[in-house]
DNA sequence: GTAAACTTTGACATCTGTGTCAAGGTCAAG
DNA sequence: CTTGACCTTGACACAGATGTCAAAGTTTAC
């Protein structure tokens, strides 16, 4: 599919899924034409990055986490040398610190809501 | 105390104390001569602002967290309007899925540790 | 075949959180 | 009183994610 139906099933821009494979963060196949040919799984996979990145996470940071789920050949355990586990283990306490955070202004919010006669709007769905 | 004590205990860089008064997040007195001077309570707060800095939230999410953890007068439940709390409802939603997001890529990256032998630097202290 | 809608690349603009530097005021130690 | 360390404001710079626009090619519809 062309660019503009697969942002859409993506939920974002166009823009950003140029962006997104200049930063090799996702791929694509070039019809004839030129023009970006999205398959569902690069669709999926983009949806995914999307995903990362509204949750904050940087670029640098995605794509760590993106070869570390898509283990290929030159990615097997002996590719984890002593410092890129160490720079994984740091990323990963900003992680877990963020989490914190983040749960907490979630309970804040929800207690807000509860409080204020508004708990309809909680689990909407 | 001043600017660059209250900096080291909220472990910031000052300029960001400066920022984030700035935009209206944190707040301090001034000495005779001009100079900030932060109580105790004032740096506990910078520190909580902080924490929701590195959490992701932006400043506008910021205030809007802190509003609501400390409920002043015109603040009460009566103020929570119905468009407010469906915004506050849809933010919410942006930062549950966030917190999924980052759970997920949390566990990917303590699995890769443990998976290549590094687990050791998990839970370090 | 022409117009509308879509694509391409590239460039420029914006916003946020930061770093950094400059020019000047303040203060404490010598 | 001078020096060095600290503070003030203001400005400029930068990176990352995004909006937007322009120029040019393509495709689709009429």
């Amino acid at each position: 599919m062309k660019i503009s139906e697969a942002a859409k099933k993506v939920g974002a821009p166009a823009r950003m899924l140029r962006y997104y494979e200049q930063q090799g963060l996702i791929e694509s196949s070039r019809s004839t034409n030129g023009y970006r040919d999205y398959s569902e799984d690069q669709v999926e996979h983009a949806r995914h990055v999307r995903a990362l990145i509204e949750a904050g996470l940087s670029t640098r940071m995605i794509k760590i986490v993106l070869d570390i789920e898509a283990p290929s050949a030159q990615d097997a355990a002996g590719a984890c040398t002593q410092t890129l586990a160490g720079e994984l283990a740091r990323e990963l306490r900003v992680v877990e610190n963020r989490i914190v955070c983040l749960e907490k202004s979630r309970d804040a919010v929800i207690d807000y809501l509860r409080r204020t006669g508004h708990a309809d709007l909680l689990t909407p769905a």
